[in-house]
DNA sequence: CTGTTAGCGCATTCAG
DNA sequence: CTGAATGCGCTAACAG
């Protein structure tokens, strides 16, 4: 089944392809009787234009492509759904890639795109060393990166301020009247969980605490490493009043370590999250979390990298977006009675 | 910035393009010493083979386009992560479009999907009439409909007995006890709406009871929705001892609702969900609910699609995905006593 | 305003 | 085993 051309089209309407060609794309100088001719033609036979002719002429493609570890991570999920949006208002397509956290897979994820001639790549999270992506950014086009930073001059940098997101819900824990925060930080590999556990450290000194290493514990990022982990710390800490998880997931974790401990939450513990993924208001207590602006990421993203490829000139330095403590029912003031686990013997 | 093309490289080794390309592809006839000396200049000039002009050249993209009408929702997440893995691992990109539930938006992506000229294409839950779909699968290569049925030959259709699935679920309730089975059905509009009600109605005749208008409800498939909805029916059918959510997400509203009434879940009422997104497991009680095989959803499809465009012969008829009822804590045997609702003043 | 010529980078004939 | 010619469908540059 061949497909129609803009020659078939030519020959219908008794002008050149070339004519055709700029009816369709309404450019150069051209009768509006004809060009509407042409169209009506094209209409009628049903032409689609070939977009892969179109790219191979112009050497651009009007697509990018998108590496994220994965999509259904809720987290990424919207993030993606953010630049998507954003990409087809500009009219460009995207290529999803999905990584894993797997740097051989991200590797050919990105040698792919390079195959496709996309016009500019975002990268999410991405494990690849600095060396690789300067590399990258040296012999591709326009790069943009999600939470990850390097300095090039064609790559542009989307950031979150993690840390000023956990120092933002420390303070309030403080301000709620808590002295012993314990924190459940994520993976010590990962660039967000260095840098909110950096931003709970910064808030216990500033307010003259010292972080006791007996209140941090890391763990994987979901419900069941934060269950694990909440129920060891809070054994090793009971005199603990509070938690802060590394994300929603280890948070929700912390209430199911509460449940079996027998530990209500606010009232015996308070848990503040992070992220502010869906799932954080629809657990119960809905979740007091710190909101990471994942759409805006995508979309500042995607922003960025139209800029760039279209040459304008982009402030330097990455674009930083604040997180902001969502306040629900997760987190209130502490009873002040004795420690909620010295009060029970524990199993 | 130019590329490098197979004509750098040939210059490079004093050979002609062709002898390149048959390198590169690995085909045709050529000396393997030959072959490793191509390669290895190709390498050291950071060659990056161009998809765009073989794809004109080849008449084929090795792409493919899925669109959804939204990847942010767990759902579809899922969906699209076993279509992205299957579509890799045969060397294959896709391109993501986002609906929106928009027929605007999808009639948009598929135009933008066929002017790329991918070869085949996979639409989650379309929502374009029959009549367009059947217009689609004529004028463009192989299809593949998620969650929807047409009858044409080059479209594949994969689907899941979602009504098997709520007739599972009310037998099971049955078996528990529960005579008075409530039903939160999703939007009327959605195919997987009508169908889940459809299995509801058919359980509940087939075991001799008639099903009452008084205990159904639709509504958005929110959570929200859930809430409100389950608000309502619970006070107009006290006598329910068990409610069937058409999703997860209602199913957590519904659970909320109970809060609100002071109704424990499941002592007083037993709920069940489906889909089994992850929030099912995470919220507490962890919901009994109808597993749905996305991933699996999203690896047969593209499957399906893989032999459909590698001309295969497939099995005519849809492919038929069986849900599989999971149990965790949202329902029980009711405890029998008085009407849960009636035992107390409603507010 | 419209047509002609050329080429984007590669693969597919067919010759050698 | 290797090279030369041709075309995929379209646009850019120039002529008319």
């Amino acid at each position: 089944m061949r497909r129609i051309t803009i020659k078939d089209i030519a020959r219908e309407a008794g002008v050149s392809p070339q004519t055709v060609s700029r009816a369709i794309n309404n450019k150069g100088e051209i009768r509006p009787q004809t060009r509407e001719r042409i169209l009506r033609i094209a209409e009628r036979l049903g032409y689609r234009p070939n977009s892969v002719a179109r790219s191979l002429a112009t050497q651009r493609t009007q697509n990018v492509g998108l590496v994220v570890p994965d999509v259904s991570n809720p987290f990424f999920a919207e993030v993606a759904r953010g630049i998507a949006d954003t990409a087809h208002q500009a009219n460009y397509n995207v290529f999803l890639c999905n990584t894993d956290e797997n740097v051989e897979r991200e590797r050919s994820a990105v040698h792919s795109l390079e195959a496709q001639r996309v016009d500019g790549i975002i990268l999410c999270s991405s494990r690849l060393s600095e060396g690789e992506l300067i590399k990258l950014a040296d012999r591709y086009g326009p790069l943009v990166l999600v939470n990850r930073q390097i300095d090039h001059p064609r790559t542009g940098c989307v950031l979150v301020d993690d840390a000023q997101g956990t120092e933002d819900a420390v303070r309030y824990l403080l301000e709620l009247g808590h002295h012993s925060i314990g924190l459940l930080a994520g993976p010590e590999v990962s660039h967000s969980g260095r840098e909110r556990k950096r931003g709970y450290l910064e808030a216990m000194r500033a307010h003259r605490l010292t972080p006791r290493a007996a209140w941090q514990m890391h763990c994987p990022p979901q419900a069941s490493g934060g269950q694990a982990a909440a129920g060891r710390l809070l054994r090793r800490a009971p005199e603990l009043t509070s938690l802060l998880a590394y994300n929603d997931l280890v948070a929700v974790g912390a209430l199911r370590a509460c449940a079996e401990l027998g530990l209500d939450v606010p009232g015996d513990l308070a848990i503040v999250g992070c992220d502010d993924i869906p799932l954080a208001a629809l657990v119960s207590p809905a979740l007091t979390t710190i909101h990471i602006p994942k759409y805006d990421l995508g979309q500042q993203a995607m922003g960025l990298l139209l800029s760039m490829m279209r040459d304008e000139d982009v402030p330097p330095g990455p674009i930083v977006l604040l997180p902001q403590l969502v306040i629900r029912d997760s987190a209130t003031e502490p009873t002040g009675g004795p420690q909620p686990l010295a009060k029970r013997s524990l199993p």
